[in-house]
RNA sequence: GGAGGGGUGGCAGAGCGGACGAUUGCGGUGGUCUUGAAAACCAUUGGCCGGCAACGGCUCGCGGGUUCGAAUCCCGCCCCCUCCGCCA
């Protein structure tokens, strides 16, 4: 959520950036819906000023134990009048917020411009896509080859897009869990955090899910409760309506969980593998950062993802996204795409992005400058860390060999029981 | 799920229709005293919105209602505690 006087104040600059984005918000009406609760509000509070001083009054003749009835009758009808005015101010404030949440975050002037993803531009690379001399295969096949991944039972289990994990491949997936909690706990200053997995509306708002993604989303079916699309959400939501001290900044936490995306809208895509779950697990990086550095802390935070990947000797590249393909909440974002042999080209694995005071508005996280002053909204960034399901598609295929077995990244062998292969038993 | 009790400022805890944006204690901040500190004493001290400011408004879990006036009365919801039931 923008701030609505900047948004005033700077109309040209939103209406910019919403059309940067290829997208369309009533601005007009906002700003003229806007002007007219400011009215509003001005005389509002000039009666509402005047009724309490009534009041008052009143209450301090009865006292006396003189006669208040006629200003008891004038404040009487000056109560008509407040609450008639209260019910418009509450209309139009209504029109206003629904319009106002609607309204993307500003992307920061670093990101190309242009209405979709064809204007993403590439920042960095890292490795060598391997050369096969044999015939590679994609990693559902390696998987099923291998019989770690069972991807019939899954969708007997609970419809299209689940998978079952089984032997090495579940041993694989708990690895990866544990690989990155541990870099990031240990080596990267992150706080591991263990979140519910369902979350209420509230929560959803704040970060931005709710009202825009709301088809995306699990609900249950009986209480006021969604299952996570990304642990941002919970781990964003720890700080809600709190005031952080200056000192405290910045805050790092990680967190595994399972996350649930009903992937409307992409039903020809991805159809085979683990690229595109209804359930997938991740590991999610989430700061909480002052203003002044928050940047800073997305290219530190963008490193600390890559390390995973450099770790797990996957090639990958860097991406950043332009302004069409940049997600609602974000200012910016850097994606990480991994070398998948089956698709020819980098596929993306992790998303990391700073949303600036946007979630931090929404969510009411703020901070309370040391030298004292006025509480400030802090920056809220997040990235995976990675997606775990993604990685074991992205070691199938990358570390696959002639016979069907996958060799393990050394990184991961220690949380393998030391196995350096996974072989068809 | 059932029965009781309760949600008030950073914390503890009063107030239960008008002088209450809220007694008091602790904590915080500034000061006196002190070589320094502690103690003691004095002063000050919630948040949000609008405004250069003076000032004004909102805020006692949340949302409605009654009333000239609600922290206080009524209704609905949420949360917490105790006991019972159920349960990993």
């Amino acid at each position: 959520m923008l701030d609505l006087k900047f948004i005033r104040e700077n109309a040209d600059a939103v209406r910019k950036a919403v059309s940067d984005r290829a997208l369309e918000v009533p601005l007009d009406e906002l700003l003229e819906l806007d002007a007219r609760r400011r009215k509003i509000m001005v005389i509002l509070e000039e009666k509402r000023a005047r009724h309490k001083r009534g009041n008052k009054e009143i209450g301090e003749l009865m006292r006396r134990g003189e006669d208040a009835a006629a200003l008891r009758e004038e404040m009487g009808r000056l109560s008509d009048e407040i609450r008639t005015l209260e019910a418009e101010e509450g209309e139009i404030g209504g029109k206003t917020r629904e319009i106002l949440i609607r309204i993307p975050n500003l992307p920061d002037a670093s990101v190309p411009v242009g209405p979709d993803e064809t204007y993403n531009r590439e920042v960095r690379r890292w490795g060598e896509p391997r050369r096969f001399d044999f015939q590679p295969l994609p990693h559902w096949e390696v998987g099923e080859g291998l019989d770690i991944l069972d991807f019939q039972r899954g969708v007997k289990i609970a419809e299209s897009r689940f998978t079952l994990l089984k032997g090495k491949g579940a041993l694989l997936e708990r690895a990866l869990i544990n690989f990155m909690l541990d870099l990031h706990t240990r080596e990267h200053g992150y706080t591991e955090v263990f979140p519910p997995i369902l979350v209420n509306e509230e929560s959803m708002f704040s970060t931005g899910q709710l009202p825009k993604l709301k088809d995306e989303m699990y609900a249950c079916r009986d209480d006021e409760l969604y299952l996570i699309p990304t642990a941002e959400v919970p781990v964003t939501n720890i700080y809600r309506g709190e005031t952080l001290r200056e000192e405290d900044l910045p805050i790092y936490y990680c967190a595994y969980t399972p996350c649930f995306r009903r992937e409307a809208g992409s039903y020809g895509r991805d159809i085979r593998g683990l690229i595109r779950q209804h359930q997938f697990n991740k590991v999610e990086m989430v700061k909480f950062a002052h203003p002044d550095t928050s940047f800073d802390e997305l290219e530190k935070l963008t490193n600390d993802a890559e390390d995973v990947l450099r770790r797990l000797g996957l090639p990958y590249r860097v991406v950043i996204l332009s302004t069409g393909d940049l997600s609602f909440s974000a200012a910016k974002c850097y994606d990480l795409e991994v070398w998948l042999p089956s698709y020819g080209e980098y596929k993306e694995i992790s998303s990391c992005s700073n949303f600036t005071d946007f979630q931090a508005r929404r969510a009411d996280i703020r901070f309370k400058p040391a030298g004292g002053g006025k509480s400030r909204l802090v920056h809220t960034l997040n990235g995976s860390g990675v997606a775990i399901g993604r990685t074991v598609a992205a070691i199938l295929e990358n570390y696959q060999r002639e016979d069907g077995s996958v060799e393990v990244p050394e990184a991961l062998r220690p949380y393998m029981h030391g196995l350096e292969e996974i072989a068809a038993e």
